[in-house]
DNA sequence: TCCGGCTATGTTATCGATCACATTGCGCAG
DNA sequence: CTGCGCAATGTGATCGATAACATAGCCGGA
């Protein structure tokens, strides 16, 4: 077996080579006994800081070389009360607007030498809870969340767990501690009114039917009531398919909007992806876009820039929440451990409608 | 604050209510106390095997619910010597066919009781050695990586390691352990042949010029080898932006190809995403996909299936990659857990191409 | 009656690093 | 020459859970 033939050569020593023995074998004590000095004098040794004298550290950062030793985080956490993890939910992983913020956070946390718990709730409440659950036995030093909707059972485990929480990508009525995201209901209006001024007044609404994607379920309350202020009809919606929203829903939703309300003249989808499955779709039927029919949707994909013709959406920096997420978390963190107060902010991220060809 | 005024909050026994006592601050010693027996017992109640009487579970487990006790898995990490982790690097988490594999390894981990620590290797080498070194101090019990291309450190860190190594989406020459996946080569060869018999004569590759990504050279030697095989023209190749390869590559390679060799009938291009953007300009340009030129991909992404007219492409079981991957793994612990031998494996993933209506 | 064998539970040592404190040795001012 | 102060290093305790072993109490058969 290749691990064990790994293990035996580990053990024996070989010439001109610097050989890794196995990992998990070789402890602080084993490069202290090997460097003559104590395990203390190695863990000193390993910081940047601390004082050691530079000859005893070179030794031993040479020992460490040789013999291959991975410090063990268990033992660092275990000592330190520190875990070293940020805990991170999104609803999908399989989705570029989340895997952008993902991305935005880690970078951010890789800078702060912090280590990503990463979970996908699914969009599920009952499995974000388990996720929670899961990720608290970790001792993470912070969580940050997507959304502002979670179970009370959710709810309950992060009170007690007293460390920083940061919801993303919403605005939430009662949050749980910072907030970086943007109003939904606001741009779900924003996007009415676009295609309003563009001469637009028959306009459908294609959604999902989760409940927990609230995100969504916002961005359709803020088409009916700018459809209302706007004097136009609000209630041509259609829900198709359930959470994660994907580029397949579009034809069934164009489907059924055109069979219920045929002289629509615009389609808002919650998102990119459904925007281009309903696009494709009119192209597939020989509906002209955006002659006959607008078609808008959310999220500024990358399909949405690249498809012709380019749609018409709403654009948020994903990243940029990402980063900022992170950076509250930090700044909580840091508050703690000066034992300073720090209120808990809520950043607006803006977005804007990014007018393409489709309206 | 809020985070204070949840500690004063859970310190004080409300009425009526079980109450959240702060998570860390309780530990099995406090539950052991509070329900008059010994932190075993408490720790034997937790595990749904072993011996204790009903009552006295019960008993512990009701306490457990009312000072919302959460064990700590570094404690328990520590005494157990077994982590819980399974490591797990993709080159990008920004790419539905990895964060497919990601998800169907998940799901076997998850059920195995096992967490994955999740790492984006950038498509970079150094990356991926970095983010093993920091994975490796958690002590994953596993890791799964994606290619068989990694640095002389990364093999040397693996080596010590000494835990199953799994290799997805390669078929690495000489692999680290386990292995599941497909040889891009001749998937590369495939689409050539399909254009081929579909009458295509003038065929060019569309790339990029990440020399981490070995699943797009292979596929661009695939491509080579099969028209020489062919007696076509197997030079004609545009290497356009770096990985991750994405759609805004498509219409700048399309432009190149057009320019250097203005009589291609058919492009093959390494992902669907590139695919799909050299289609949209074709469509912008007003040249007839496929009657003036065909398109090919790979990977059956969503937007090959939705787009207009769809995307002939490549397709594999990207989530079966990743249950398949957990599944060696999960037997190479078994088998180490009973002590038994047991050999790495290379399971071959299928894959087929899929006729849309671009080629 | 006694003891083997079983169930339920307790006791002690342990995992590997780090913290707080103790100690050594040396240079230098008084 | 003495002793202060600093730099470099060592010592012992500690974090929370669990493995391994020990023990108490009970039942039943010889």
């Amino acid at each position: 077996m290749a691990s064990r033939a790994g293990r035996n050569k580990a053990a024996m020593s070989q010439p001109g080579g610097s050989d890794a023995s196995q990992i998990g074998a070789v402890t602080m004590q084993t490069v202290a006994r090997m460097a003559g000095v104590s395990a203390m004098t190695v863990s000193r040794a390993l910081k940047s800081d601390a004082s050691v004298s530079q000859e005893t550290r070179e030794r031993v950062l040479e020992i460490v070389r040789q013999v291959g030793y991975v410090p063990d985080a268990t033992a660092r956490v275990f000592a330190t009360r520190r875990s070293g993890f940020i805990a991170a939910l999104v609803p999908s992983l399989n989705n570029s607007n989340f895997s952008d913020t993902v991305h935005g956070m880690s970078e951010a946390f890789d800078a702060a030498g912090l280590q990503m718990l990463l979970g996908d709730t699914e969009y599920s409440l009952s499995r974000e809870e388990d996720l929670i659950r899961a990720f608290l036995q970790r001792r993470p030093e912070a969580i940050v969340l997507t959304g502002g909707a979670h179970s009370e059972g959710t709810r309950k485990l992060l009170r007690s767990a007293d460390i920083p929480i940061v919801e993303t990508w919403d605005l939430p009525k009662e949050p749980l501690g910072d907030v970086v995201g943007f109003s939904n209901e606001e741009a779900g209006a924003a996007i009415v009114r676009h295609l309003h001024a563009r001469g637009r007044r028959r306009i459908g609404f294609v959604g999902g039917k989760s409940s927990f994607d609230t995100r969504g379920s916002q961005r359709r309350a803020g088409f009916k009531k700018a459809a209302r202020a706007l004097g136009i009809p609000g209630d041509r919606v259609v829900l198709a398919g359930h959470s994660p929203v994907s580029m397949t829903q579009g034809p069934e939703a164009l489907a059924a909007m055109l069979a219920r309300w045929p002289d629509v003249d615009a389609i808002v989808c919650v998102s990119d992806l459904s925007a281009f499955g309903a696009l494709a779709e009119c192209q597939r039927r020989g509906i002209a876009v955006p002659e006959r029919i607008a078609i808008a949707g959310f999220g500024d994909f990358e399909v949405a820039r690249c498809c012709h013709p380019r749609l018409t959406t709403v654009a948020f920096d994903c990243a940029g929440i990402g980063r900022k997420a992170a950076e509250a978390a930090l700044a909580a963190l840091e508050a703690r451990a000066r034992n300073e107060i720090r209120a808990p902010a809520t950043v607006r991220i803006p977005f804007r409608v990014v007018a393409g060809e489709t309206a």
